[in-house]
DNA sequence: CTAAGTATGTACGGAAATCTAACATACCGA
DNA sequence: TCGGTATGTTAGATTTCCGTACATACTTAG
C-alpha cells in the first residue's frame, strides 16, 4: 500500500486532533488523578496503602500527594492506632474538609440551581431560582452568575472551579451550548466561557446526562466501577455512558440520545420523527396513555409509584401493565449491554419512584432477554434524587478536568 | 458522604483494575505509539513536520524515533529537494521496507489463513488451509501453527509478534477462546499462549469484528478517524467500536453485539431467542427469504449483487426490496449514531456486492432517519475485502500492543 | 523499663524522559 | 562567495519516578 495522500478525502472534515504527547508533568498530573481517584473509590488510604494498589514505593505515593496535601484538597487523617499489630500506625489520606470547594450548576427549562460541593461529595450550599422560559439569553447569564455567587459567598476557601450541567446538545470543549429544543434562546451561547469571565474561575460545561454519570461515578452506584450506563427516563430519556474508565463523547458532544435509537420500527410515532423510538415506550408518557386505555383509577397522573401501589394491591390490569413498563424500560437496557456490555445500569428520573419493585422486574426482564454468558449478569440500579447526582457529577467535572486520568 | 466501604458490595463482582501509574518509560513508550500513528494516519512526515504537530521540539521528535530508526521499524526517505524554497530540504520517516514484519491469523470455522503483513499494511505473504470443522483443539492449534510457519518462513528478519482474529466469544487479555458458537470444540482453549509457545513470538487474540475495525483504522477507510464503526454483516452481523482513538471492549471481551440488539420488538423470532433483532432483518437470509416471497428470480440464491442488478433493471418488486434492505440495513446504522455518534460506519460483508448503489441507499435511509444537526451527517463506507481488512487488522493488534497509545 | 520487631513516612542519589538553547548541516538565491 | 532559511543534532537543565537507606512511632517480649 502507497503511502495515503495528506490530503483528507473530500467532503469528510477530517476533525483531526493535533498528536498530544506525554510529558513528565502531564505524566505527574495524570498520577495525581489517579491517585485521587483510587481514594475516591476505595476510601480513604494510607500511602503505603496507596502503594501497594498502584505498584510503586512507597517514597513515590509520598512526593505525588505532597503538592495534594499542601494544596489543601487532602488531609492526613488520625493515625490508626491498633489497626496493625505492630509497627508505625498508618495515617490515612482523605479530602480535607475545608478543602477548596467545587462549584456545580443545573441548568433546566425555567430553573437554576446551583451548589458548592466539597470535594468529597457533600453538598455544602443550595441555591436555586426561577427564570422566565422564554428569557433572553443574557438573562439566563446573569440568573447563573447570581445563584454561583449566592453560593460561593457562603465559601471563605476560593472554588477549584464550576461545573455546569445543561440539558440540550453542548459543545464541551468549548463551553458552547449548540442547541436546546426546551431553550431555544440558548441555542449557540458560550455559556462557559461567558460565566467563567464573570465569576472569575474556570468553567466546565457537558450534557447533563453525563454530568449525572459522572455524579453516579463520583459519589453513586458507579463509584469504582469502569464502564457503566446512567440512563435519565423522565419527559425525555437520556444516557451517559462511561465506558472504560471514561465518559464517552462523540464529536461536538454528540451520542448518548438512546431515547430516540429504534426498538419497535413498526410502532407509534414519536415526536422526533421517527417510528418506534425507545421513548415512545419507556417515558412517563406513554406510562399513563396505556393507563388511560385500561381505564386505571387517577390514570393522567399515574406514576411509577402509584402504578406499583396498584400492581401490589392486586390489581390485574396494573400488575400487567407493570411488568409491561418494566420489559419496555428493560429493552434500552438489553440493547446497550448486547452493544456496549457495560453490565451496570444506573437509572434515574420517574422510574426511581417505582422502588424495589420495579428495579427487581427491570432486572429480571433485562436478564430474560439476554443471553446468559461466564461473565457477570447486569445489574440495574437506582441512582439517587435527580437533582442531586447531577450537581455532584458537575462538580465532578471540574475534578475530572483539573485532574485527567489519562494523558 | 461518609468514605465509602472499602469492601464492595455484595454479589458485585468488583473487577476493579488495580491502579496503574505513569511512568518516565510508560510515557516514551506511549510517545512512540503516537508518532506511529501519526505517521500511518497522515503519510510519511519529516521530524519537523512531526514536532509542529504534536507541538514540541524537534530534538524531542529526534529523541522518540531514534530507537524506532535503530529498530529497523522506521526509515529515513530520500531528501525531498525542492519541496522547500530554502533551507535544508527534510528526510520524511516512513515504514521501513524491510522492516519487522507482522504475523497475522483469521481463524473462521473450518478453515485457517494466516499472512504476513509489513508494518505499513502491505500483505507480504498468505497462506490458508481447511480443518474439519469438527476438529478437536490440538488439530486446530496444529493447523494455525503450521500455516504461520508457512509464512514465517518466507521473511528473513523476525515478526514483531502474531495477532489472530477469531469469531467468537474471546477473552483478549489472556487470549483465551471463551465460547465459540460455530466450532463448540475450542471453547475455553487458551490459543494465544498455545501459539505464542509453539512460534516463539508474542501473541494478540481479539474477535474477529474488533479485528476488522483495527484493520480499517490502521489501512483502510477508517485510516486517520477518531472514532467509527466497522460492521460486518454476513451470516451473522458483529461490529467493532472505535471511539475515541481506542477499540471498545467490555469486560471478558463482550459487546459488539449489534447482531443482536432489538429493533422491531414485534418483530420475527431470532435464532438467539428474542424477537425482532436487528439480525432477523439485515442478513441475507432475510434477503433471501422477502425475494422468494416476491418470487424474484434466483430468490434463494439472492444477493445484494443480483438485487441490485434487478433493480437497476427496472424490476418494480426488486427495487422495492432493495430499498426496504437498505432501510432495514440503515436502522442499526441509525441506532449508533443515536447512542454513540461515530459518525463514520465501515460496512464489511455481503453487502458490499451491492456496490455504490446499495452504499447510497444506506446513507440515505440513515440520514433521513436522524435529526439535521451542526455536526457532519454521518458516511457510510463499505470496507476493503473481508478477508484483508482482518487480516491487516490481526497485523494490526500486534502493533497496538507493542505500542500502546495511552498509559 | 528496656530492647527488639515491624510498619510508616521521608531523604538522597540515580535513571529516563522532555524542554530550552545553541550549533552543525544543507540547500537556495543574489 | 555569502547571507537566508529550514532541518536535524548536541548539551545542559528540569521534572518525574525509582531504589535504597534512614528516621519515626508503636507493639510486644523480656
Amino acid at each position: 500500500m502507497r503511502p495515503p495522500s495528506k490530503t483528507p478525502p473530500p467532503g469528510q472534515p477530517t476533525r483531526r486532533q493535533p498528536t498530544v504527547l506525554m510529558t513528565a508533568v502531564k505524566a505527574g498530573r495524570v498520577n495525581q488523578g489517579r491517585v485521587l481517584q483510587a481514594l475516591h473509590d476505595l476510601g480513604p488510604l494510607s500511602r503505603a496503602e496507596l502503594a501497594r494498589l498502584s505498584g510503586v514505593s512507597r517514597a513515590t505515593i509520598g512526593s505525588i500527594v505532597q503538592p495534594l496535601l499542601e494544596g489543601g484538597l487532602l488531609a492526613e487523617g488520625e493515625p490508626q492506632r491498633g489497626a496493625t499489630p505492630g509497627g508505625k500506625p498508618a495515617r490515612p489520606l482523605w479530602f480535607a474538609p475545608d478543602s477548596p470547594p467545587l462549584a456545580a450548576v443545573h441548568l433546566v427549562p425555567g430553573w437554576v440551581q446551583a451548589a458548592l460541593v466539597s470535594a468529597d461529595g457533600k453538598i455544602l450550599a443550595n441555591a436555586g431560582g426561577p427564570f422566565r422560559a422564554a428569557a433572553p439569553a443574557a438573562t439566563v447569564v446573569d440568573c447563573v452568575v447570581d445563584r454561583l455567587n449566592a453560593v460561593l459567598a457562603g465559601s471563605a476557601a476560593r472554588a477549584l472551579g464550576v461545573g455546569i450541567a445543561v440539558g440540550g446538545i453542548v459543545e464541551s470543549t468549548s463551553g458552547t451550548i449548540l442547541a436546546c429544543n426546551l431553550m431555544p434562546e440558548l441555542s449557540g451561547l458560550p455559556l462557559g466561557p461567558l460565566v467563567s469571565e464573570r465569576v472569575g474561575l474556570p468553567v466546565h460545561l457537558d450534557l447533563h446526562p453525563r454530568a449525572q454519570a459522572m455524579g453516579d461515578r463520583w459519589s453513586g452506584p458507579g463509584r469504582g466501577e469502569q464502564s457503566f450506563a446512567s440512563i435519565y427516563i423522565g419527559e425525555a430519556i437520556g444516557a451517559g455512558l462511561f465506558l472504560n474508565g471514561a465518559i464517552h463523547c462523540g464529536p461536538d458532544g454528540a451520542g448518548g440520545e438512546i431515547g430516540h435509537t429504534i426498538v419497535d420500527i413498526r410502532g407509534r410515532t414519536c415526536r422526533c420523527g421517527q417510528r418506534g423510538c425507545w421513548e415512545t415506550i419507556a417515558t412517563r408518557d406513554w406510562l399513563r396513555e396505556e393507563a388511560a386505555r385500561l381505564r386505571l383509577p387517577t390514570a393522567h397522573a399515574m406514576t411509577t409509584a402509584l402504578l406499583a401501589g396498584l400492581s401490589a394491591a392486586g390489581n390485574a390490569d396494573a400488575k400487567e401493565l407493570f411488568e409491561r413498563y418494566a420489559r419496555n424500560l428493560a429493552l434500552g437496557v438489553v440493547n446497550l449491554q448486547q452493544l456496549l456490555a457495560p453490565n451496570l445500569f444506573i437509572l434515574h428520573g420517574d422510574v426511581i419512584a417505582g422502588g424495589e419493585a420495579l428495579r427487581g422486574r427491570v432486572e429480571r426482564q433485562a436478564r430474560s432477554h439476554l443471553p446468559t454468558r461466564s461473565a457477570a449478569e447486569p445489574q440495574i440500579t437506582f441512582g439517587a434524587a435527580h437533582n442531586r447526582a447531577t450537581l455532584l457529577g458537575a462538580a465532578g467535572l471540574v475534578l475530572s478536568h483539573s485532574f485527567p486520568l489519562v494523558g
